[in-house]
DNA sequence: TTGAAAGCGCTAACAG
DNA sequence: CTGTTAGCGCTTTCAA
């Protein structure tokens, strides 16, 4: 009222009421927004500002029909409450509407059952699909795929475009770091049975192992949230570390929680070092050693992926994209000081 | 291939398709979906398996066209980042899949322009927007509010059905338990000068502060975060407060660090409670003692709101929905020693 | 209960 | 460069 624009809000303006005001045909409207280049700069101006004055906004789910572009991506992430997707989810947001996209977001709390009915919802209606640590079987992301364009990020299925850190190299750094230390026996806490990035980690770590002379134990499989740590290490009974690498630093952090119950306190009679380098990672005393990864920039390449590819690029399927990491060394790492270690 | 389910990807199966192969019109498969019980039973059985055997799925983006209703529903964040949001979308996203919406996510990055972008691309295509800790003006808000339903979440504003937790009450709490640990003052760690969150705890803290007997100083504005809470502290100079109560836990927890830095340490020389009780804010030592939002309670809450109201329900917009709080005592707070303190 | 027909708002040939 | 004409896939009167 205040502005002398009220309106009817039951039916909103279109490119016909914009066509009548302004003399012309609708489509030319359409032209005028759609793809200015192909209008006269004069016609174009005035349909620009008639529509203006009428308040007049596209509708971009009339446009999707037509040409099948709804210029939404969907990312589906496992458990949004865990600290990592943050720095992704914002990546990814960032690169979508410098794209000129709209972010879709699925949080499948873990569950197969919701993941598949997101997908169900979300396919017919994004351009594009980034799965997030998914639980599925290659196979059936495959499967998704093939109906979309898609990338898997922080995993690796051959046939489909994917993004992940550089685990190896990641676990690799751990292994040098605790070694030099001198350590020589690593327990690695793993983390979900289904996960991917999980037994890159755990063979990274063994083979790293097997390179620089130390034992590896695994233990787990183990929930990837600090709960999981705690037990990880409760499971443990007797036996006392003197270095544990975890599957993340939620589990790194769990099983700091749970040591220092037990009066064992990093870095002075255990070293434990986390992966991901979390927001909060260096909250806690002492602040976690871990490997970070480079998690906004896996968001936003996931969507630059995908965009491309949407933009008519050959879709990248071959050789995954790997992102470098690096060992953050902070204070719950130190000199191997084993009680019961003889010399 | 394996299933024989194999389709080209370029046309998708319409409910043309169906309507063929079931021998009935395109609109009766249509009411065969939509309107389950205006269709002969064993006609609709008929059409939903032939529609199963077809691979048939219902596009939503066409059906949104006639109907209005795209099933999508906004989520917008100031700041995914900000650990507040994780339970906020999760129990956001619960709810919708429950109502059988999707959500959208966008992250405004704090930024204005990003917001105002966001919300022009995002109005005409979901059927009702949430704005979580919006730093808009009540009028912005508003006209946002006559175009679509809406629900504001951690804020008030008149005419707008508004969901937020109980500063006040939390306020109280802090300063009541601050006073029984035989603090005298109350330093407030504020947050950004824009937040309508930042002005109610402010307020409670200061009529709490006066009815307790308690002095209370406002430090800030500054920014919630881990920085703008060392920031804060950094402000101080020499001053050295016995009690603060902060924002936010990314504040508080900034100031703790910095406090630490100083090695003046938590709970003995000075005691610290945040707000909110985020993820993490129980990993530092000490463990922060906060009051607990019902995060997850508000994303819930929010749109359920925002379902009833789509549902045909008259738009609550008169009493706000307040959530219950409660201090959660940690190791961050004990009782008074202040060195220059004579008694 | 079902079919026919007319759109939802926009785009995309195809002529002119 | 612009107008005309069909649709996109689904819903919804209106008759039958």
């Amino acid at each position: 009222m205040a502005d002398g624009e009220q309106q009817r809000a039951d039916r909103s303006i279109t490119i016909y009421d914009v066509a009548r005001a302004a003399g012309v045909a609708p489509s030319t409207v359409s032209r005028a927004f759609s793809r200015p280049g192909r209008v006269n700069a004069e016609t174009a101006t005035r349909i620009h500002r008639i529509a203006e004055e009428l308040g007049y906004r596209r509708n971009p789910l009339a446009s999707a029909l037509p040409t099948g572009r709804s210029g939404m991506l969907a990312l589906v992430v496992t458990d949004v409450t865990n600290p990592v997707y943050a720095p992704i989810i914002r990546g990814a947001g960032l690169a979508a509407q410098e794209g000129g996209y709209t972010l879709l977001l699925h949080d499948t709390r873990e569950d197969p059952e919701t993941e598949r009915e997101a997908l169900e919802r979300t396919v017919p209606v994004v351009e594009g699909i980034i799965m997030a640590s998914s639980r599925r079987s290659d196979a059936a992301l495959r499967t998704v795929a093939s109906r979309r364009p898609m990338v898997v990020l922080n995993r690796a299925v051959s046939g489909v475009t994917s993004i992940f850190a550089d685990n190896q190299r990641g676990m690799r750094r751990v292994a040098e770091h605790l070694g030099e230390l001198g350590h020589e026996t690593i327990h690695y806490l793993a983390g979900p049975e289904t996960s991917w990035a999980d037994g890159m980690r755990w063979q990274a770590l063994q083979a790293a192992g097997m390179d620089l002379e130390l034992k590896i134990r695994r233990v787990g499989p183990n929930a990837p949230t600090v709960a999981g740590g705690m037990a990880a290490v409760e499971s443990l009974g007797d036996a006392r570390p003197t270095a544990i690498s975890a599957y993340n630093d939620l589990v790194a952090i769990g099983a700091m929680r749970a040591l220092g119950q037990m009066r064992v306190v990093a870095p002075d009679e255990v070293s434990v070092v986390g992966f991901d380098n979390i927001f909060g990672s260096d909250f806690g005393t002492p602040a976690l050693t871990t490997v970070a990864s480079p998690l906004h920039a896996m968001g936003k390449g996931a969507v630059e992926l995908l965009l491309e590819r949407l933009g008519g690029g050959a879709p990248r399927t071959d050789d995954p994209v790997v992102l470098p990491v690096r060992l953050v060394v902070r204070d719950s790492t130190g000199p191997c000081r084993e009680p019961h270690r003889r010399r």
